[in-house]
DNA sequence: CAAAGTCAAGAGCACTGCTCTCGATTCTTG
DNA sequence: CAAGAATCGAGAGCAGTGCTCTTGACTTTG
């Protein structure tokens, strides 16, 4: 999540570098990382190894250091990636749903995401698994971070507006949590209220709970037809997400 | 989860060691489990260090090789240790809970779990964060993997008997998912229905990605008051429990 | 064209997990 | 009770890691 300054506009995109040292450094800054990508995709984030990276390029190790200043800096760049491509992947699957229902655009986010996850499972353990060992997150993470959750509130907005959701008032919201809702709404929900925004957030990490207990084995020997499972649990989560049935 | 096998059951605790050197091994595995454990508390696991710990002890770092055969499997002592860890203060807090209400046993229970994560963050990112780098599960880990989730499955199964817990048959079950909740049923959860186990699960792993969001900093600048919004959230996910409400 | 900036390379430091060998101690067994 | 077997801590050593510093060659800039 970490909903919290809106995304600030790119100050200068530099798109054509100028001179050619640039354009090569440029270059020799995304081969680092797809390599490096590749190693975390393929053996986590824990065996990333300069020096293996350096290796396969070709180089020696301490050049890696003209380009990222310490690995953690390399891992950042790798984070910050992760969540530009989930992000990717869910303004997609929702861009091709947006005529749809509430119910149904919600599921095709939720997919989206899991198959994310599935297909690049060390990348989703990057950024909704444990933080990586000595590493905290840099303030560069958290503007792209909340991008996915965007699309999220952003459905959940139209989801209001059309009358699709409605509030969910069993439970009470506190007055603390309240004027966090406040500050959410202003945001980037206008128009959700609290009484939305409570089951919503609640499915929201519920969507992340099922996609982590799925790929970090927790349902082994449990459930064997995950794609059923996660698709029947989503849609139960989809009725939680449009409130209590209109019975009236 | 990982609820397959019933607990073995232990085939010779031997808690009186007989020789004074089975006494003093078992009492340095202990101490180092126990130096281990505060360095991962402290540092996160990948942090840890047999060196370090070995320099701790006063011994040199090949000897801890007599005790545990490699760094992993000091690791897998850890995780076992914090599966029981968690599962204790679950099982305690159903004890002290188990004459109330389903809503409110659950409440306790997901406090319980959540308290235990906050004061051991890094225990808890150990079982429910991503799976540690270049580190599969053992066999051994699964067993008590599942005492954590019993407390929970019986904790359904009493609502159900007792009739506070009502079947949610909005979403149908796929036919692979029903025999998975067959299975499930017969082992750990009697009588409960699939349009039980359903609901049930999935505020089981909301649970966890709640807490995994607070933990790993989801959450960042969203919530502040993350007490309340817990509960609140909590309190809501009960009601998903408890099933639709009985308006006849 | 020369000064300033940038680069890859190499050596080196401190650390890691892990293996092997070597005596010394302890347990087991005849 | 003593001999043989098992276990132990210590030390050296290997291959790997992140990272720093220096050196000499290159590119860009004024």
């Amino acid at each position: 999540m970490a909903i919290a300054a809106p995304p600030p506009a790119d100050p200068a995109p530099d798109n054509a570098p100028k001179t050619a040292r640039a354009r090569v450094r440029a270059e020799l800054t995304g081969e680092i990382k797809d390599v490096a990508r590749r190693h975390v995709a393929e053996a986590g984030s824990g065996s990333l190894s300069l020096r293996a990276v350096a290796r396969e390029l070709g180089m020696v190790s301490s050049a890696i250091y003209r380009y990222f200043p310490s690995r953690d800096d390399l891992l950042t760049a790798l984070i910050i990636d992760a969540y530009e491509a989930v992000a990717t992947v869910a303004e997609a699957a929702e861009a091709h749903t947006s005529r749809s229902g509430v119910a149904a655009r919600w599921l095709a986010l939720a997919q989206a995401i899991r198959g994310w996850a599935r297909a690049n499972p060390h990348e989703y353990a990057l950024i909704y698994g444990s933080p990586v060992p000595g590493y905290r997150a840099p303030q560069d993470t958290i503007a792209p971070s909340a991008r996915v959750s965007l699309v999220f509130i952003r459905l959940v907005a139209d989801g209001v507006e059309r009358g699709e959701i409605h509030p969910d008032p069993r439970v009470a919201i506190p007055r603390t949590v309240h004027s966090d809702f406040v500050a959410l709404r202003e945001l980037v929900a206008p128009g959700v209220p609290d009484h939305v925004l409570g089951p919503a957030l609640l499915v929201w990490t519920g969507l992340f709970g099922a996609i982590s207990f799925e790929l970090f084995g927790h349902l082994h020997n449990v459930i064997h037809d995950h794609d059923a499972f996660f698709e029947a649990q989503m849609r139960l989560a989809g009725h939680h997400l449009v409130g209590p049935d209109q019975r009236d």
